[in-house]
Parts: structure tokens; sequence; C-alpha cells
DNA sequence: CACCAAATGTGGACGGCGTACACAAAGGTC
DNA sequence: GACCTTTGTGTACGCCGTCCACATTTGGTG
């Protein structure tokens, strides 16, 4: 929609990643039409491979902002929570690092179901080596894969998780939960009312503590 | 690409269903073209329409054809397991129950990793009702998750499983299996040596007993 | 400052796709 | 055998991704 008056555009292939972001949220990884990104961007069709090599270059961007997404949504629901706890004493380290990772895993799961189409557009397959990238990272630098892998080092680091089992603990946990987001946004357990869904996301919790 | 002398076609729903599966086999769901499905049923494009509403109604179907084969590989899994153990003492039945939902879920994540494409095509998001239809059910008549949630069962009714975490199990099972299947053909760990696929799996499935 | 090469956007075209509409051929029923 | 329904055909439209040649701007080098 945005015209312009100046031959070049400037900023061209963060205009069309944008648009690309925009696509994808209402639409899912299928909406990000590569011709409509470049509308969008009120610019000529061809003028997009310029930036990328093609379609699956610029949705392989958009996954990446959209993974970006998702680890804000995380960041952001860690620090809520630890404001509402603000003192940890002694002992209460191991509650801390309980709660960060509860924290993590909420913040995943409702990224999950208030963004689906951007959820699902974050973890197109495509050739991602792109997951562990710069782009993809929330504000802090680090992707949610990471972030969840930190906090387990925390829990592994109070005690609350046996060193023999934390080699490989983060697939289990990010496989329960990324299972779970899925059950959620396209499985059998779409459609789920808000409190439903907690006591699924609660219900899961308390098996993946259990399992560790 | 099969010719034919008489006008009718005799069985055009099912021939584009089963080239629909072969094509998701080699290429995942995008791969599921309603042109080239027609061509290899030698037949015009429009013939499609006499037997699905469009596009998404086909790779519906199809998904459905993908989640059948899953089933029936899951069931052959615990066929073959159960073969290995032949006899069940009184006390043995605890450990029946065990090893079939393990055997399941071994079949789940080797039935990822066989066949991606039509891993990933089984679970195309779309409008799926389908998930728990007949046309998905295994040779014995059950779906994919139906399989798990009747193996929660027997390890209840053994006092394997409290009772009181048996509702919502099946959630966490499938949502950590799920997950895991899509890590090990899409995500971090893609391109891992079978053998260290193995290892992962047996993790996992220390895990989850642990959780449930 | 003039000039040229690189970077960036434009215009036009091609083939493939999903799909709509009108038509044709075969089967089933009375 | 006449009529209606089902199934496949022919033609056409608009959209998409992408290729090629060309135009415009920018930035560096003389």
């Amino acid at each position: 929609m945005a015209t312009r008056d100046t031959y070049r555009h400037g900023n061209l292939r963060q205009a069309l990643i944008a648009a690309g972001v925009e696509l994808a949220r209402t639409g899912g990884p299928d909406a990000v039409v590569l011709r409509e990104a470049t509308r969008q961007a009120g610019v000529v069709p061809n003028a997009a491979y310029r930036h990328f090599d093609d379609r699956r270059a610029l949705l392989s961007a958009v996954s990446q902002a959209a993974l970006a997404e998702l680890a804000r949504a995380m960041e952001l629901r860690t620090a809520e929570e630890a404001d509402e706890r603000p003192e940890g004493d002694e002992a209460g380290a191991q509650a801390v690092a309980r709660a960060r990772l509860r924290a993590l895993v909420r913040g995943y799961l409702s990224f999950a179901r208030a963004e689906p189409g951007l959820f699902r557009a974050a973890f197109v397959t495509s050739d991602l080596e792109n997951t562990d990238t710069e782009a993809a990272a929330g504000t802090g630098g680090r992707t949610a894969f990471r972030l969840l892998s930190d906090a387990l080092d925390d829990l592994s680091a109070c005690g609350m998780l046996p060193v023999e089992r934390r080699p490989g603990a983060e697939y289990f946990v990010w496989a329960a939960v990324h299972g779970m987001a899925v059950l959620l946004i396209e499985g059998p357990l779409r459609g789920l009312l808000p409190g439903q869904a907690e006591e699924a996301e609660q219900r899961l919790l308390r098996a993946i503590e259990r399992g560790l």
C-alpha cells in the first residue's frame, strides 16, 4: 500500500519481511505470497529478487522473525513472573528456577494460541539451519530453544535435575511443549476454552517436572 | 500415467487419493498438486471436482490415508514385540502393558523418520475433524491417537498409572511423542544417525514413563 | 566533476496452478 | 427406447513464481 517518491525504496528487504510476517499472522506460512508482499511494499514483484533468492528464502526470513517473536513472548512471561516473586531466599533459588521453567513453557503455549499463524510459520520445515541464528533470537539474544535449555541448566545447578539426566533433557521438554502447542492449535485440543487450556497446561507442566 | 479405454475411469476417487499419497510421500503436503494427481490417473484436471470440492478436500483425504498408514505402522510394531514376548505370567501383565506403550511410541517415531513427507501430510492443519474418522484408522479400526489412549487404559488397569493421573495423560504422551517426531524430522535433531535417534527415543521413553 | 560499475527497481513474458462454466458421453430407470 | 443423473472433457480466467532485458539511481575512481 505504501507509495514512494524516490526510485529506491530504502529498506525493501525489511519491508518485505514485515509484510510477510503480517501475512503469516493471518493465514500461516501458505499466506506468505511473494507478490502480495511486494504489493504491500509498493514495489513490482521482481524487486523482491534483489533481496531474496526466491519465495522460500523470503519465507525463511519470515520464519526467523516469527521465532524471534516467540522468544520475546517467552522472555516477557518470565519477566512478569519474576516481578510477582520479588525475593529469593537461600532455598528459594530452587523455587525461582522452577518458576522460570514454568513461565517459559506457559509463554510458549500462550504464544501458540494467541498467534497460531505466526507459530506455524515459525516452524515451516524448509532448510532451517536458521532456527539457531541471531535473527531468530529474542531481545536477550537467546532463541526459544536456548531459553528452555538454559532454564534446565539452572534447574540442574539447583540440584533439582540429576546431572545424569541433564543431557538431552531439553529435547524432552521441547518435544512435550511443542507437541502440546500443536495439539492446542490444530490437534484434538483445538477450540478448548481458555480455562480448559489452562488446565491442560497445568497437567503438562506437572508431567514434565515428574519426567525430568 | 495409466491410460484407459473406457470413458469412465471406474475408481477415480481412490486413484486420486493414491496418487496424492505418493506425491506426499516424496514431497510432503505441498507436493499434493491436484493437476498432477489427475495426470497420473490419466484424466483431465476438472474430473477431480466430481469427487472432491477442491484441492483442500483432496489433501484432507490424503491426510487421512497417511494417518491410517501411521496407525498401521504402530500396530505392526506392537505385533512384532508381542511375538518376542510370548508368555505373560500373572505379574507380567504389567510388563506387557508397558511394552505395548513402548512399541506404539517406537512405531510412531520410526514411521516419522521413514516417511517424513507422509508424516507431515498426515498432520496438515486444515479442517481436521478427520483425525478421528474411520478412514484415518489402521487395520484394527483404531486411530494412532486411540491406540495410545487404549494403551494408557491398560497401564491404568494394571495399576501402573494412578487413576487420578489417567485423565489427560494421552495428551501428555501424544504431545511428547509428536514433538519428538518433529524434532527428529525437521527440528534440531534431524539428520541424527539411526543409533543416536534410538538413544534419543530411549531417553524420551524413560521421561514419559516417569512423567505419567 | 565526469564517468563508469554496481546496486536496485521496472516491464513484459512464460508456464503452471486452482477453478468456473458449458458441453459430451456413459449408465440407470421407467 | 426416452429421460435424467453421474462422470469425464474443453476452454478459459486470474493468480502465482520466476526469467530476461532494460531503466534509474548511487557511490567510488579518475
